[in-house]
DNA sequence: GTCTATACAGGGATAGAC
DNA sequence: GTCTATCCCTGTATAGAC
């Protein structure tokens, strides 16, 4: 359960985590197997084993880092896109793009979020709590931040920042998600695009200040 | 691939078919075992293999007989709510209530939808698109056309049907789908009321006609 | 003739020993 | 870094029972 701290060499480390993150989330927990991923990271079974007690523990240590950095990753976007706003709709439209892509690419960080909701059984509820936190429910907060500086500047009327948060990323988000199955389908580019426009517009139906019309 | 067919007793079939639905859910497609699904329904595991020519083959035979039935389900609830409506909000938060239930409910049919989703990468294109139009798209339709009614009845101001039914969907309901993981996490009641509310609170702000204010 | 029960062959996995 | 003990699963085969 416990992540086997800090033996061994951090590059191998890193080269593990890599390469577990690129199989599990081709493979999935189960199908995936730590030859592959030894395999994978161009180090020895034993080695991978060095680093971490089990598979279950990998895989857990794998999830929550890479959950953190596409968080992190999520939050540039949002300092792009929503910190010197001039264009309300289309840098909301560019903003859910982007992120759209980013957690929805194939191959990347989207792939072990998508191993995740298949576990989701599986995982101790502590670990799947701080899994939300580092990443879904952080991106939600870090939005409603966004937001709510918006609702200041008299561009958006909102009163529940996180509400609005929530439904932004339903209208504008999950449409995609789902129709890709959190990126294990290809969704071409000009329909996020649709998608992403068609969702602003309703988005904007709800909060966007008369002022501002 | 290919189903077979007819051969043994049907209650044997439907005593099998039962069985997977439940043990597929519950553990997964990779994890679950011909073997539990054999002893869940009461049968020798020959028999099984005697109805269905392999594991794939089962697991996809119970997926779309699923999906049908679901989507019949939610084709009934919307006879419900949708038909004579008379308080236009009500019956929309009852009917998202009630369709998240049918879906999302442990153990019933929301559990093998999970299973789908994890597994959505090794399922052939056009048995993905079977069960997507068996499932959620056939919804979609239905939901759209009710949608449609009510725009003819001046209840609402629609101009994409689907769209208005995509929304909707949306707001009310994948919230709490996500939120529970597809049923793998309970919702409690409350939780779902309280988003299926504001879900069609917010529909409301994009769709409803001004003179039905 | 279909079902039950059981056993088994073949492959692959984990986890750890050497 | 290889090698192996142990276990589990799929699918088949071999018995007899209703």
């Amino acid at each position: 359960m416990a992540a086997t701290g800090g033996a061994g060499r951090p590059e191998k480390r890193q080269a593990i985590t890599r390469a577990a993150t690129t199989v599990f989330g081709r493979e999935g927990y189960v199908r995936a197997s730590m030859d592959a991923i030894a395999a994978e990271a161009g180090v020895s079974k034993r080695t991978v084993y060095n680093h971490f007690a089990d598979k279950e523990t990998l895989f857990l240590t794998v999830a929550l880092e890479n959950s953190a950095e596409l968080t992190g990753k999520i939050r540039e976007l949002m300092r792009t896109y929503l910190e010197r706003v001039v264009d309300l709709r289309q840098d909301l439209i560019d903003f859910a793009v982007d992120r759209a892509r980013a957690v929805l690419s194939a191959g990347d960080h989207g792939a072990l979020g998508r191993a995740i909701r298949a576990e989701v059984a599986n995982i101790p509820a502590d670990v799947l709590a701080a899994w939300l936190d580092a990443g879904p429910v952080a991106s939600l907060r870090d939005l409603a931040e966004r937001f709510a500086v918006l609702a200041d500047r008299g561009l958006l009327v909102v009163e529940d920042p996180g509400l609005a948060a929530e439904q932004y990323t339903l209208l504008t988000f999950h449409g995609v998600a789902e129709r890709s199955f959190w990126g294990a389908v290809p969704v071409p580019d000009e329909e996020v695009a649709r998608i992403a426009a068609v969702g602003v517009d309703a988005f904007l139906k709800i909060y966007r200040a008369p002022a501002a019309g």
